[in-house]
DNA sequence: ATCCTCCCCTAC
DNA sequence: TAAGGTAGGGGAGGAT
């Protein structure tokens, strides 16, 4: 039985020794633990006596489940077995007897339900009116009143406190009573409010127009127009503009001048020091409406919870000293094994990996066991390694290496042989299923609480700051229930979470121990479990579809009672007997509503969604509450349809949903909606890949330190691939880099903060040309990757490498070396096949590319050729100029027919290819027979792609030459895209497209008249460090009417110069005046614009451009809009007529505002337009 | 249609 | 000080 298929690491370094094939101290504690069918176990009793740890608080917290009370629980589940004896017991289905009844028959359970609901209703019914419900409202700041207050005000009223200006949730207003001017620029285009607004509204008992009581920057003497209705206007005097100019009452501390130390928010502490949770309930996730008009987007999808354009003074401190970055950063020997032992992201990856692995192992072991009969039904239980367990129960807290928290060397031991899986596809209707889903509360939190029962019934929160200081930035991991009803949640910062309530107590991550807990977890669900899949750590779904089924049938109690209840409950206590945690269980008929049980059950409970309450269940809810949606779906819900909120998407049809979310994610919807959902739980599906990343404390100064921790990156990468067993052929390395509107520091300590992303992959190989897992290699391919961007190593913000294509170590032995290899291959072969081996590789994929499927469009060519957008320019252009040529011909000779390069192949530059293309290669010649084998190697494999996430122009240096827009037009080329692309790339792009364009006469580009409007600065960094946008990005500008437009006036000009960039500015503004711009489109030129400012020296043309193309766009604006410029903080005021022209200003001095940003970090100053 | 690639998104 | 990882689903849009 044992073990990993994959051997330690010789190597002996510690990191090496991460995932340690044992773990004494695991299983011992295993051994000593009660679990279910030892000796001393009592599965039914009442929860008290069960329950040490259990916090009455907590016991009596959600009135809402029904029947969740432990002590209703009575059931004679009666079997024996110690976990030492594991292959005995097998309880024989008969002998599994749940009694009946917790609930005294029908009546009884009707009885407490009704109870349940009247309860309900009357806190219903005796809440203040809902006036702020549809208000989705977040709070900046210090406020007068308080945070709290505000937000139980706000909740009361029915309206959602937004912790952050996330995505999840869309926010309506912004409550503040001071901002810096950061966030005056961030919040410009948001309704930002002073906290009167709340509070006078309440008191009305109506929503007040907010615009009487909009916050305005001190500069503006007062209120725009609003002592009119406001009764007390109430400026304190100290809701001013600056920053430092804060708060008077006792701000914490006091902002430094331009830029405020504390990142998230300033709150007043509250004046209370005692806890003083809200008396409201959580605002109920079920009544969570918004019907925003005018929803905030944080246009950088980036950051969410942090301040974005702050900086943290701490870290700009301590990178101050450059030993401290040195001995604490990225540039550090020991950085990654630290960080890694450290980050609570990264066990939780590790964990659900590991626990798919065993979940996975033991299916497979019970089916090979074919346990028939009467051995059906043995009970899971939780097997030792090869170790000797010697180690002591929770061996824990101790100074550990970091290897102690794998789960090797576990093994489970499944119930009985999981179904037939195998076949059938992924679909089980089945009504009759029970599926349970099963979740620790407050997971991190309660594992703590184990050695701290002093904290109990306290807000608590598990994070990595231990100190009371108020500025952490510190995440929060888990938060307790008493901390969640003060508003903090998980993932919060430690500052974010004092302002919310200052009294919050922190415990230290107990990373030994939740590895314990959740494997003693997942041995209980696998001894009822007829399926499981893990989930993550404290999580997993189980199908106990046929252990109801007995209970039900042999149950001998009164036919109303609920035996998966029962069983939920008898779950729920064992866990908690073993762990002296709460698990809260979700039961319905599928996934789906079992997740969503698990809400209602939460916390300490289990809740059984019947399928007659189904619908009115479903209706509450939003979209994003649904397992797989989340911010992204409700905003798209929301703008295109009006409203995430299931009960009115439910009369969408399903084309609608289809046409909204796409094909799959409309359907899945449409049927969410209505609670259904076929899948199966998924256990044994295959991985895809293997990565390792660091998006934090990466802090480099120079190539050599990049390249020597990219070498240790890989390393770990190599780990890990081993440790599965595998090698791959394909590696990506990703990238963060920081933006260029961004601070060098953040406003989370070492955190990468705003950056744009860019992934660029590559063909993996070792030198035998075949699937590789060799650290080295992988290191050198990375290393090449990350190089060919030219990206200054200071501004990295985070790496990572990705293995894909990926094949067992096994297999790999007898597989040919085909890779890199170059095969003549005849033309059918050639074609789309990635050499043979590749079909090999993904054998999940099934025999797909057979040579058969090549059409073989050409006839008589004896060698095929790569499509030309496939070919790696890298290549071709390192290729001998003969032979190059040759390649060039043949091409163009081919061109009719289909395999001629669309447009897009203007989307395969090579990033590296700094080396211009040169045009056509002057010497006739050469012969058919090298072109397979340079074909092969021209092959999309070896070809690195490029991928910018986000947009990247570089500014306009040394252009492609005149191009007329009608010649654009004609090679496919968006003109609008190509604008904004570097010179360098757009010569290329332009030469290939003509090379691409069949025979057609190829003016030689750059003959002509080399207008080279950008000086290049000088040669410190290059321009062709930039990636140019992917081609999707050509369909950016894409509405019609713009098309149409530049159509019309497809004039004769170049656009390689400031007047191209003005006239394409020209064309987008009036084309799209009736409509706002769209967001991309802005994010494009944002980009551009900011890459002129920051590659930019004083007197450069970047900047000078930067300010050219910026005076253009206030001409343009004022020109079409000029009666509204000055109405961007009012919305929809006079409305109606100028909401373009409004969102374009908006648009306009958001964008400004970033590069003055820049403008002064980088000169000192800001831009003048005039 | 169905594939593939390059992302975005989501979850814990 | 803090430790923002990681794998997979699926959409967009082009190739086949
Ligand atoms: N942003 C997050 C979310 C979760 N976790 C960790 C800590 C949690 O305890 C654990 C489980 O996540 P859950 O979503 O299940 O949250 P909790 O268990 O803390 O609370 P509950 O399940 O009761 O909502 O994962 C984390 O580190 N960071
Ligand atoms: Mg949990």
């Amino acid at each position: 039985m044992s073990r990993s298929p994959r051997a330690l690491r010789p190597d002996g370094s510690q990191s090496s020794d991460y995932f340690g094939d044992e773990d004494s101290g695991f299983l011992q504690a295993l051994r000593t633990t009660v679990l279910p069918g030892d000796p001393g176990y009592e599965p039914l009793a009442p929860a008290p006596a069960l329950a040490p740890m259990r916090p009455s608080t907590v016991t009596s917290a959600r009135p809402t489940v029904v029947a969740s009370t432990p002590v209703t629980v009575v059931k004679s589940l009666k079997r024996s077995r110690s976990l030492s004896e594991p292959d005995e017991v097998a309880i024989a289905p008969e002998d599994d007897t749940y009694a009946p009844s917790k609930f005294d028959g029908f009546g009884d359970y009707m009885r407490r339900k009704r109870a349940k609901l009247q309860i309900q209703n009357a806190e219903f019914e005796s809440e203040a009116p809902k006036i702020f419900e549809g208000l989705a409202i977040y709070i900046n700041g210090w406020t007068q009143p308080s945070v709290q207050d505000l937000r139980k005000l706000i909740v009361k009223h029915g309206g959602v406190f937004q912790p952050y200006l996330d995505k999840k949730g869309l926010v309506t207003h912004i409550i503040t009573n001071s901002l810096t001017p950061a966030k005056i620029a961030e919040f410009k285009h948001m309704k930002v409010v002073r906290p009167e607004w709340l509070v006078d509204s309440a008191k009305a008992g109506i929503v007040l127009p907010w615009r009487n009581y909009m916050y305005v920057p001190h500069q503006r003497p007062e209120h725009s127009q609003g002592a009119a209705i406001a009764q007390r206007t109430l400026h304190n005097g100290f809701k001013t503009t600056h920053p430092k100019a804060t708060p008077k009452p006792s701000t914490p501390k006091p902002s430094p001048p331009e830029q405020p130390a504390v990142p998230d928010v300033f709150v007043e502490p509250p004046s209370s020091d005692q806890p003083e949770p809200e008396p409201e309930p959580e605002p109920d996730a079920n009544r969570f409406k918004i019907h925003s008009t005018d929803p905030v987007k944080p246009r950088s999808v980036d950051d969410a919870p942090y301040a974005r354009w702050t900086s943290n003074l701490h870290a700009q401190r301590a990178m101050a000293d450059p030993e401290w970055r040195k001995a604490h950063t990225s540039a550090s020997a020991d950085f990654i094994d630290g960080y890694y032992r450290n980050s609570r992201l990264h066990h939780l990856s590790t964990w659900k990996a590991e626990l798919k692995r065993l979940v996975q192992e033991a299916q497979i072991c019970a089916e090979d066991l074919g346990n028939t009969g009467s051995d059906a039904h043995g009970e899971a239980s939780l097997k030792e390694g090869a170790a000797a367990p010697t180690k002591v129960t929770d061996a824990g807290d101790g100074a550990v290496d970091p290897l102690q928290y794998s789960m090797r060397g576990a093994e489970f031991v499944l119930r009985s042989p999981s179904k037939s899986k195998g076949k059938g596809k992924a679909r089980e209707p089945s009504q009759d299923r029970v599926i349970m889903h099963c979740d620790f509360d407050s997971f991190f939190v309660s594992a703590g609480l184990i050695g701290r029962p002093d904290l109990r019934g306290k807000p608590v929160v598990v994070c990595h700051s231990q100190d009371g200081s108020s500025s952490s930035t510190s995440e929060i991991a888990s938060a307790s229930y008493e901390a969640r009803k003060f508003g903090i949640k998980n993932g919060m910062s430690l500052q974010q979470a004092r302002t919310l309530c200052p009294t919050v107590r922190t415990i230290p991550y107990e990373f030994e121990r939740y590895k314990e807990f959740s494997l003693k977890f997942y041995t209980i669900l696998m001894s009822h479990a007829d399926d499981l899949q893990a989930v993550s750590v404290d999580e997993a779904l189980i199908d106990v579809s046929s252990t109801v089924a007995q209970l039900r049938t042999s149950a001998l109690a009164s036919p109303t009672a609920d035996p998966a209840k029962d069983l939920a409950e008898s779950i729920r206590s064992q866990v908690r007997n073993a762990t002296g945690c709460e698990v809260s269980i979700g039961i319905a008929h599928n996934i789906l509503l079992a997740r969503l049980a698990t809400r209602r059950a939460k916390p300490a409970g289990s809740f059984h969604l019947l399928p007659d309450a189904v619908p009115e269940f479903m209706v509450e809810h939003d979209i994003a509450d649904l397992h797989g949606f989340g911010g992204s779906a409700r905003k798209k819900a929301q703008e295109k349809l009006g409203s995430s909120r299931l009960g009115d998407l439910v009369r969408k049809s399903r084309g609608v949903l289809i046409d909204t979310l796409g094909r799959a994610t409309g359907e899945t919807l449409y049927n969410a909606i209505r609670g259904e959902d076929d899948r199966r739980l998924e256990s044994d599906k295959k991985r895809k890949s293997v990565s390792a990343e660091i998006n934090y404390g990466i802090r480099l100064v120079d190539d050599e330190e990049a390249r020597t921790f990219i070498y240790r990156l890989a390393r770990e990468v190599a780990r890990r691939l081993e440790q599965e067993g595998v090698i791959g052929r394909s590696i990506t390395m990703k990238i963060l880099k920081r933006d260029a509107a961004a601070p060098v520091e953040p406003s989370k300590f070492l955190g990468h903060g705003p950056c744009d992303v860019y992934n660029k992959q590559g063909p993996l190989s070792g030198r035998d040309g075949r699937a590789t897992g060799d650290a080295e290699i992988i290191g050198e391919h990375a290393w090449r990757l990350l190089d060919s961007f030219h990206f200054d190593a200071k501004e990295l913000r985070g790496l990572g490498i990705q293995i894909q294509k990926l094949q067992s170590v096994n297999e790999a032995e007898n597989a040919e070396p085909g890779q890199a290899r170059l095969n003549f291959q005849r033309v059918e072969g050639a074609r789309r096949e990635r050499p043979v081996d590749e079909s090999t590789v993904d054998t999940s994929t099934g025999p797909v590319a057979g040579p058969s499927n090549a059409p073989t469009s050409g006839a008589v060519v004896a060698f095929d050729l790569p499509r030309f957008s496939q070919v790696d320019q890298d290549v071709l252009c390192a290729l001998p100029a003969d032979i190059r040529e040759e390649l060039d011909g043949e091409y163009k000779r081919r061109s009719a027919s289909p395999a001629i390069p669309p447009p897009d192949a203007l989307d395969s530059r090579p990033s590296r290819a700094r080396t211009p293309v040169p045009l056509f290669p002057s010497k006739p010649g050469g012969k058919l027979t090298n072109f397979a084998r340079i074909t092969q190697q021209l092959a999309p494999r070896s070809r690195p792609s490029v991928s910018p996430k986000k947009s990247i122009f570089a500014p306009g240096r040394g252009g492609p030459g005149k191009v007329s827009a009608a010649e654009l037009e004609k090679l496919e080329i968006d003109p609008v895209v190509f604008t904004l692309l570097p010179p360098d790339v757009q010569r290329e792009q332009l030469l290939r497209a003509r090379l691409a364009k069949s025979g057609a006469a190829l003016p030689d580009a750059t003959q002509g008249p080399r207008k080279v409007l950008k000086p290049r600065r000088r040669a410190t960094r290059s321009p062709s460090t930039q990636i140019y946008a992917p081609p999707p990005q050509a369909h950016v500008l894409e509405p019609a009417s713009l098309k149409q437009q530049m159509k019309g006036s497809a004039e004769k000009r170049s656009f390689a110069d400031v007047d191209e960039v003005q006239s394409l500015l020209e064309r987008w503004v009036v084309g799209y005046r009736h409509w706002a711009p769209k967001e991309k489109d802005v994010e494009m030129f944002r980009k551009y614009l900011l890459q002129c400012m920051d590659n930019a020296v004083v007197g450069d043309e970047g900047l000078e451009t930067a300010v050219a193309v910026m005076k253009w766009w206030l001409v343009l604006l004022r020109r079409q809009w000029e009666h509204c410029e000055d109405h961007g903080l009012e919305d929809e005021g006079e409305s109606g007529k100028c909401k373009a022209g409004q969102s374009w200003w908006k648009v306009f001095r958001e964008v400004k505002q970033e590069m003055d940003v820049v403008a002064r970090r980088r000169f000192g100053g800001s831009l003048s337009l005039l």
